[in-house]
DNA sequence: GTGAGCTGCGTTTTT
DNA sequence: CGCAGCTCAC
């Protein structure tokens, strides 16, 4: 590479490898990128130096992402390095794009103009209502594992007719499928699934539309490939021509093998190799250097990680210095876990450390409850990723329900939300009444409704209360179309009376959610149509509405308070903190219990817990629970095998220095007594947490005791035979 | 229409 | 064990 080249201020400030993969020539490109290697930086450095360099228009570039986050911080990075507006670019998640698609392209795909977007509790909701109307056993199928089934077919590209070699169950919920799908067309609705089904479709059975779009997009770039799915695969393939297709398409993809966790919800590592062998002269550059972690931490991953078969292969490491051991704390039970979590928290904050800096990885959300017991007894603030968006509220959903009723009344998911929110005198008899006739008919909910009340199957009181919902309905929409968007969302939550309803109510509760109903006419007061990568010729609200779908909204504000963040291992991908805790890194939880049955299920643990060692950047504690609360029952681990992957020299075990009785489980004592100085040892004369030796059950860990004297009993957690209640008397154990 | 009381369920999550 | 969702009685 020549100087002028190392110059260029695209490069000025990447290694070798990142270089390369920025200044590469149009080609199609495969950057395996580790964990902390500058990944997103060299897609946004390509995406400017694809404009700068080969002139190209923003028009004719896509860069595809999972999140709205994710999407929006490409975007916004590019932008600021190219100086002017990436607007005709098109950035956005698999779904947005797709979604884009269908607007333009409804016609073509057999949609209204004014279709809408199910999310999955809509979804869910319409499946419950459906299969009930299919008289099905609701001790024997569940809308859960209907859904299940859908979006999994959906997602390998099937629709229901498509299934065959279908076994008895399977066969029901094929049933399910159809009937499914024939009410989301009937309504207008579009389930997340099937955005991405369908918009494959389009570009597959219309010649015209296809070459279009592959003619436009002559760069294609995917962010996070290894979770690619079955029909996103085949969406960038259609959309690029398969990379072999008349035009010239490049397809960039952006992956790591071994940070792949969603496997479970239909992502296909092979996607990256398929790549490889559908692409023709794929070029690989593999990003290694890692720019977060100390070396320890790297060593660490790396050797877990090794433990994987088929990987492509990939070692991170850093220029960087060794950094401190990894800690390994071996706690008695969950709370005491969670106790010394929050001394070392304690101890890091004392030492003018910032709590934001901390993270608190656990593999399921469950776990989260005594660790904020445990944090909230130390007053440390916490803050907890993954609780309900704006979007997702109930009262933000009933207001969302009656505008996408003003927008389209067929969309029967809608009405059946709010048709007696607030109640209005329309009870089950009268619903079941319309949903029959609906279903006779082949009409939607609003069709029915109305007819039934002219043909005076509905009379008396029943036929004025669906009539006076009709007119209201009707009305909203006439006196209000002509409003800006927040008046008419303003005007439609009080007229609907559901202000009124929440104003109504009393305690905390119900004033949180009349504010949220405040917000909400907040946001769309705010709502920027071209912002949100909306086509213009999209009438406001159904842009609003859209935009409401598809991005659930941010988390909870309160975000600038110094506070620890709890998140599960899941959701800390692509994050990072200078000091991470992971807990609760045993047997049976993590890796977890349901993954021992298939390889390929505990690799995905193995990757689950390379990506969470990845995120600490100096310093990564280690904690497991020899005794374990779960469902009320006690249940014995050991360490995770993972665990026993890190080097030896990596890894500095900690045991409970001063143990309490409280973390015994002694009755009256209380989840976490103050941390006054307790004896530190039982009147066993044996501590807790204490390694002890068995003649007979050999080595285990003193987890409690009970009683006083000769009658004083201890429990051991063997390591080979599990936990046992000893009589100390007779049990001659040994301290190892 | 509302609330007590019962039943069933219980990785991981985005869109 | 803790919860959400549902039923049934008033």
């Amino acid at each position: 590479m020549d100087d002028s080249m190392t110059q260029h201020p695209l490069l000025d400030q990447l290694n070798d490898k990142q270089r390369a993969a920025v200044s590469a020539p149009e080609r199609h490109m495969l950057v395996l990128a580790g964990a902390g290697s500058g990944k997103t930086r060299v897609l946004v450095h390509r995406i400017a130096w694809l404009l700068q360099e080969y002139h190209l228009s923003p028009y004719s570039i896509m860069a595809v992402t999972f999140t709205n986050k994710a999407a929006a911080e490409m975007r916004g990075r590019v932008e600021a390095l190219v100086g002017s507006s990436t607007r005709a670019m098109w950035i956005g998640t698999f779904h947005g794009l797709a979604h884009r698609l269908l607007r333009a392209h409804y016609m073509d795909v057999g949609l209204p103009q004014n279709f809408q977007i199910l999310d999955s509790d809509d979804q869910q909701r319409m499946l419950k209502r459906i299969m009930r109307s299919l008289n099905l056993d609701e001790k024997r199928w569940s809308p859960k594992q209907a859904q299940w089934f859908i979006n999994a077919k959906k997602d390998e590209g099937l629709r229901a007719e498509h299934l065959d070699g279908l076994d008895y169950n399977e066969q029901t919920y094929k049933e399910i499928y159809a009937t499914y799908q024939a009410a989301c067309d009937r309504a207008g609705l579009v389930d997340f699934a099937e955005l991405l089904l369908r918009a494959h479709e389009l570009l597959r059975d219309n010649a015209i539309v296809r070459e279009h779009y592959q003619r436009r997009f002559r760069h294609i770039l995917v962010d996070e490939f290894q979770d690619t799915n079955a029909i996103q695969y085949a969406w960038v393939k259609m959309l690029s021509g398969g990379g072999r297709g008349e035009n010239e398409n490049f397809v960039t993809i952006v992956g790591d093998d071994d940070q792949s966790i969603y496997g479970w919800r239909g992502a296909k590592i092979e996607n990256i190799h398929q790549f490889n062998r559908d692409y023709p002269n794929v070029e690989t550059i593999r990003l290694e250097q890692n720019y977060r972690s100390t070396n320890t931490i790297l060593t660490a991953a790396n050797s877990v990680i090794a433990n994987n078969t088929d990987r492509l292969g990939k070692e991170l490491w850093t220029e960087g210095g060794t950094g401190e051991p990894i800690d390994l704390y071996a706690a008695i039970n969950e709370m005491d876990e969670a106790r010394y979590i929050a001394s070392r928290i304690e101890a890091w904050h004392e030492q003018g450390n910032a709590l934001q800096d901390v993270a608190l990885l656990y593999r399921s959300n469950a776990q989260s409850r005594v660790l904020e017991e445990a944090l909230l007894h130390a007053r440390i603030p916490y803050r907890i990723y993954g609780g309900l968006r704006f979007f997702d509220r109930q009262e933000v959903k009933d207001a969302l329900a009656y505008l996408r009723l003003l927008a389209n009344r067929d969309d029967d998911a809608a009405l059946e939300r709010v048709i007696n929110t607030p109640t209005r005198g329309i009870g089950a008899r009268t619903l079941d009444i319309v949903r029959d006739g609906a279903r006779q008919r082949q009409l939607s909910l609003w069709q029915a409704a109305k007819q039934l009340v002219q043909e005076k199957v509905l009379t008396g009181r029943a036929a004025n209360a669906v009539n006076t919902f009709i007119e209201l309905i009707d009305q909203l929409e006439d006196e209000t179309s002509d409003d800006l968007l927040g008046k008419q969302v303003d005007r439609v939550i009080k007229a609907s009376g559901l202000m009124a309803m929440y104003e109504a109510e009393k305690g905390e509760k119900a004033e949180t959610r009349v504010e949220n109903l405040k917000e909400l006419v907040n946001a769309c007061e705010n709502f920027d149509q071209l912002d949100a990568n909306m086509e213009e010729d999209l009438t406001p609200l159904n842009a609003f509405l859209a935009h409401a779908a598809l991005e659930s909204g941010e988390e909870q504000a309160d975000e600038y308070q110094d506070a620890v963040q709890l998140m599960t291992l899941h959701s800390a991908k692509g994050l990072e903190f200078p000091l991470v805790f992971m807990c609760g890194v045993e047997e049976g939880m993590f890796p977890s219990q349901q993954s021992f049955e298939e390889a390929g299920r505990l690799a995905e643990e193995r990757r689950l817990c390379y990506v969470g060692m990845t995120r600490a950047m100096q310093k990564l504690v280690i904690s497991y629970a020899e005794q374990r609360r779960i469902y009320g029952q006690e249940k014995f681990h050991t360490q995770s095998r993972f665990i026993g992957e890190i080097p030896a020299e990596n890894l500095h075990h900690i045991r409970m220095q001063s143990a309490s009785p409280s973390f015994g489980r002694q009755p009256n004592y209380g989840r976490f007594r103050t941390s006054a100085s307790h004896e530190a040892f039982t009147e066993t004369g044996f501590q807790l947490g204490q390694r002890v030796r068995h003649a007979k059950f050999g080595e285990g860990t003193v987890l409690n005791y009970e009683g006083s004297g000769p009658q004083s009993r201890i429990q051991v957690n063997f390591d080979d035979v599990g936990a046992k209640w000893l009589v100390v008397a007779y049990a001659r154990l040994d301290r190892c």
